[in-house]
DNA sequence: CTGTTAGCGCCTTCAC
DNA sequence: GTGAAGGCGCTAACAG
């Protein structure tokens, strides 16, 4: 059975078929006042006799603008960024956006290229958890598109230089220090980090928070007890053996991001230790299938899925108000208690328990 | 400081500054053969000085086919869809394509509405994992699309219908058939499935090739080690539960896919089960975050990585030779055995050995 | 309320 | 080799 193709009709052949010109279906198309409630029917109908779809190309190329995004991310593997892009386009489709969405695979030089490349489409924003995060190159390239009108959001990371774009961020330091002050609350005392690159804000931040935490609960910060990895899983797994290698080694463990939290865990289960029990462990950012498969770890977490939502309805205003810049966001995180912030076997008995 | 908004050169004021007529500049925009080699680069650096970027919003129109296609998943946070993406956006940026996303929730009406909105964008191609996968909707305007000369890709997943469609599959029967005969030569004879529902291809050929694996090896198949649930963890939670109730519970269980592998960890978690001690367990797809973690459970994979760049490669070949329907690529499979196929504790002796 | 018309930026015959 | 002109489908004044 041969199929027929979509029918390819545009605004002149509806304009011809209900009798009006082709400025009329625009208003109707437009929903603009003016036009005589049977005349709209009219033209209704014979679009929708006709399956006609308006061409957003057109649309775009007259308008000047396309109700198109950009989502620009540095790894399309992690789940982190999948939350964002699935926030994203969740309120994006709402209002009738849609989303394009670039891996800048932490590339600073392919990030350049692809924000530049993007001019090409006059795209309406760009909401970008940035790769070049002190690449001068990004920042002044976003700052033009911002200055030419084009909203900006950053997610998740700063960048050098862009103080005026607009940003929606996790309170990464306060969530670090709620963690980490209830570790020692529960009587901690040597309480290690799994820290990653001062270049990379999020985790920079919770390494503040850890800092601060220790500061004001009058606990000598030790520099042993911090361990610097990069963001990915391999290096906290290192990270992990050497502090389980000290002479005293922490009886706590905070991890900077889900994939570090990810390496040390290896790191313990090689060991035959297991978290809440032999360890303390608590992770940033939640995991899922850890979830799906009920184990249950303690964790600071914050919604990746909110964080790329409210990117978009920044965006989203910004494009209303034609403000731009300088509107910061901060999602907050909370702390989720599932056993594993306690020594001697706690898993489960504080089942669910958040705050 | 404020900071220069990018440049909206177009072809007009580069043919007037290069001194040539807007035909040459399009020319060269296109390398057509026949410009002057002193011309051209006359025009390539008016167009460097100026930052000139040609509008795609403006080709398309023209050209009637933009350079954009769209991935249509039904899950963005499952990281099977998600390495398909970044599969499809790999081999797209590679052939100056750009990919827009949209998730249908595993809603077949909303896949509809969307299909249909698509329209309006002139995509060259939809690559699409569908969740109509017996809606006359979907499959009806699927072949309206390759009709009208958009080539369709289903991956993943068939649909009712959809038999003149490009498909890019995974080799489910034959993987399962793999895995359900190296567990019946490693001597278990009590070996259960948790399956899906029949509509979904993918699970559904899993599911048949356990029972060939069962049905050659002379093993009767016993209807009570086929657990039927969904696609999902929970589900699959449940089904095994009832699978461990048995009078004579399964020595060996393998899961119809990921989310399905998780489900049943965690049951056996729960019970305090060890897998590849006191159960074996084959999992269908790899589970990156268990690597990360070290937890080494023996799986079917598959990349789904490949089955994208395999997807939008089918499409670019389709899109040269204008054919397009009825070319099927089946993705090999490969098990990957690291020790929860045994039982008694066979966990990392065959550390890595894959066949 | 409705129609006419001139763009939006680029491509593509068709002449020269 | 190069240029002039019409067209892609839609929007937005400007008339009426």
């Amino acid at each position: 059975m041969v199929m027929k193709p979509l029918p390819k009709t545009n605004i002149r052949e509806i304009a011809q078929l209900a009798g009006v010109s082709v400025a009329t279906v625009s208003r109707v198309l437009n929903n603009a006042e003016n036009v005589r409630p049977a005349t709209r029917e009219k033209v209704r109908e014979v679009m929708r006799e006709q399956n006609y779809i308006p061409s957003a190309t057109a649309r775009d190329l007259s308008f000047q603008r396309s109700a198109v995004v950009a989502a620009v991310v540095p790894d399309l593997q992690n789940p982190f960024f999948y939350g964002l892009i699935a926030g994203i386009t969740r309120v994006a489709e709402e209002n009738h956006f849609q989303v394009l969405i670039f891996n800048t695979n932490e590339d600073a030089d392919k990030e350049y290229r692809i924000l530049e490349t993007i001019r090409e489409r006059n795209v309406a924003g760009i909401l970008i958890s940035a790769a070049g995060v002190r690449d001068k190159r990004t920042g002044d390239i976003l700052k033009a598109y911002q200055a030419g009108g084009t909203p900006v959001v950053l997610i998740d990371r700063y960048i050098e230089g862009g103080e005026d774009l607009d940003s929606v961020m996790a309170d990464n330091e306060s969530g670090a220090y709620a963690a980490v002050s209830k570790l020692i609350e529960l009587g901690h005392r040597r309480i290690a980090i799994i820290a990653g690159e001062k270049a990379y804000s999020p985790v920079y931040e919770r390494e503040l928070g850890y800092r601060r935490a220790l500061s004001e609960h009058h606990i000598r910060i030790r520099e042993e007890y911090i361990a610097y990895g990069n963001q990915m899983a391999d290096q906290a797994y290192l990270c992990m053996k050497k502090l389980l290698a000290l002479p005293k080694p922490p009886t706590a463990v905070f991890c900077g991001n889900n994939m570090m939290t990810l390496g040390a865990m290896r790191c313990m289960i090689e060991k035959g230790m297991e978290f809440g029990r032999d360890i303390s462990l608590v992770g940033f950012d939640d995991i899922d299938v850890l979830n799906d498969m009920g184990i249950r770890l303690s964790v600071v977490d914050r919604s990746e899925q909110e964080m790329g939502e409210q990117a978009m309805r920044m965006f989203l205003r910004h494009l209303e108000d034609g403000a731009g810049g300088r509107s910061h966001i901060s999602v907050p995180t909370r702390l989720i208690l599932r056993g594993t912030e306690l020594l001697q076997s706690g898993r489960g008995d504080t089942k669910g328990k958040e705050q």
